[in-house]
DNA sequence: ACGCTCCGTGTAACCGGTTACATGACGCAG
DNA sequence: CTGCGTCATGTAACCGGTTACACGGAGCGT
């Protein structure tokens, strides 16, 4: 059986390929006895519309490209739910590829979408802007997700990870501390560096000092980096990570050598993912999938008006617990 | 600029289309000068090859579909990031639908995938054999995971869960407990009844008392189940809930009203999520994402031989952690 | 009877690629 | 000089849908 197509299904019901597409679609000028002879035609060859060719003469496939980079798992499957629901809702699909490090692939893989997809959701901390400006294909509708873009060139949404930074090192300094670490991600990573910066500005305001050394955003580079610390005797009565994993391998490290979290050191964490909760870990509230869940709906949006290139701030909230604050009980 | 199309191209660089077809492709009967003038022609119009139409007239998509139902995060995550990994390494791209749980919704999203995919992954553990073969495309090669299909019908993987379920009942009768509860998936869901059928007869065989209620994968079910248990007072001194999510659920419960872990009760899951190994949960390690790229290996590998109708055994592992065992320091 | 509109249906072009086959230029052996 | 093979290139059909436009018959008014 070598996969009826329409001209079949036409044939069969003795009818023309236009009068099977039209009543295959709902048109309402196809007569009664047309429409159940392609119902009966349909039904004994089995047949399914052939998606791709739909897509190609109607222009639009109904489908989106979501290009990430290699994120850590609670991320990815929360970015990738909030999307998949919201496109699930209406009536698309996602089509995934993950974006290697290197400029070159991220081009390939974001141009292997050309002409598959009706918009792009492109997530690409570690771009230059002119790399990523080179690799969109152009024509495409896409909403770019915590970008080094130019504000105003595509529509974006950033995390607001001042706003987040500043809500820490606040409650850090509202506790007393004085002295404090910053695990920050790898660098070249928008929210590696943005966090980073806005750490250092935040310390300097409230008075706190400041140490900032580099991890790579998993857990083991976190474990890694405070053990280091504690090796070579660094005082401090504060961590923060750039996010959960790191600071979730600084508690183990801590923990490890007996120094006691959070009454000598307090640590914090950034994205609230769900393991923060479960470890009593003081973060930042990211929110993931309304995230996902946002990017997706402004694409869609913007298809039926012009093209959007607003830039928006995805606000983050302070979530205290255990390690930092008092410890309940 | 209306989209370049590769007869544009032909065009400016004063060639036939299938020369230029033929130069970026890179066919070897193509002169230095005509290739040249297509870079050239292509650089100055930003043409990008079109995926669809390419595709259409290829019959070969070089994108694979993947059907999942509604999963918990980090299963999901793990599952979709093999599959990914897999996909990535080998030229392919993957596009995602969710299955919702009504039989006609799946429907539904397969058949969108016609002609979209070269391949399709499905798990749909929470529908009919016969439902499920109503809802594959015809003629879309497949892998099935964790399906009620009948063995032989399809390419298939399925986790061993009887495995899996006897290695925790063993360890627990090893223990020397006596009277387990499970806690079991929604009923209807393959893994969760085939799980609870194995508790059942692994637990006769050791002479073990069990006690069977359903909850439906989430943490909070498992707690809910937990907390009525002890309500009513019923004894028991192990407790093996049917993934890790609901025996977080219990432990939380457990915790709440002062029950010692494991002293009182041992308490085991199924999955190995990332956050079983951060609370010392003992369970059964599945390595979701290998699972995930075995499907997409057993796909891809099966497009150049005939179709492949095997069933497969992922095999699954325990872990002993805290929640069973001794407690360690 | 004629001409009008209305409506269901069919023909064929089109979406943007690939490729079987045709063509014409060139080189070389007989 | 002819005949043949080689090779780069071009023409047009094809993949499987959609749809503008043409067409023919029915129903209606005059």
């Amino acid at each position: 059986m070598p996969e009826a197509t329409i001209r079949d299904v036409a044939r069969r019901a003795k009818l023309s390929v236009a009068t099977v597409s039209r009543a295959l679609n709902g048109f309402d000028n196809v007569s009664e006895q047309a429409r159940e002879r392609v119902t009966q035609a349909v039904r004994e060859l089995g047949y399914v519309p052939h998606a791709g060719a739909r897509s190609l003469s109607l222009a639009r496939t109904n489908a989106i490209g979501v290009v990430l980079p290699d994120l850590h798992g609670e991320f990815f499957s929360e970015i990738v739910r909030g999307m998949d629901r919201e496109a699930s809702r209406r009536g698309y699909l996602l089509l995934l590829s993950n974006l290697h490090a290197r400029a070159e692939q991220a081009q390939l893989a974001l141009r292997a979408m050309h002409g598959r997809v009706d918009g792009l959701i492109v997530m690409a901390p570690h771009l230059k802007s002119e790399e990523l400006a080179a690799a969109l294909p152009p024509g495409v509708p896409s909403v770019l997700i915590n970008t080094r873009d130019k504000p105003g060139a595509h529509a974006a949404i950033h995390l607001d990870n001042v706003a987040g930074v500043r809500a820490v090192i606040e409650h850090l300094s509202n506790l007393g501390r004085k002295r404090l670490v910053h695990i920050a991600g790898p660098a070249g990573n928008v929210d590696a560096d943005e966090r980073a910066a806005a750490v250092r500005e935040a310390c300097a305001t409230a008075g706190i000092a400041c140490e900032i050394l580099h991890g790579n955003f998993e857990e083991q580079s976190g474990e890694r980096a405070t053990a280091a610390l504690l090796e070579r005797g660094h005082e401090f009565d504060a961590l923060f990570a750039g996010n959960d994993n790191m600071a979730i391998g600084a508690l183990q490290a801590l923990r490890a050598r007996g120094v006691s979290v959070p009454e000598q050191v307090a640590v914090a964490g950034f994205d609230d993912i769900p393991l923060a909760q479960h470890l009593g870990l003081t973060t930042v509230r990211v929110r993931i999938a309304e995230l996902g869940e946002r990017a997706l709906a402004r694409l869609l949006d913007s298809f039926g008006r012009g093209q959007d290139r607003g830039d928006e701030l995805h606000a983050p909230e302070l979530v205290v617990r255990a390690t930092t604050g008092k410890v309940k009980r």
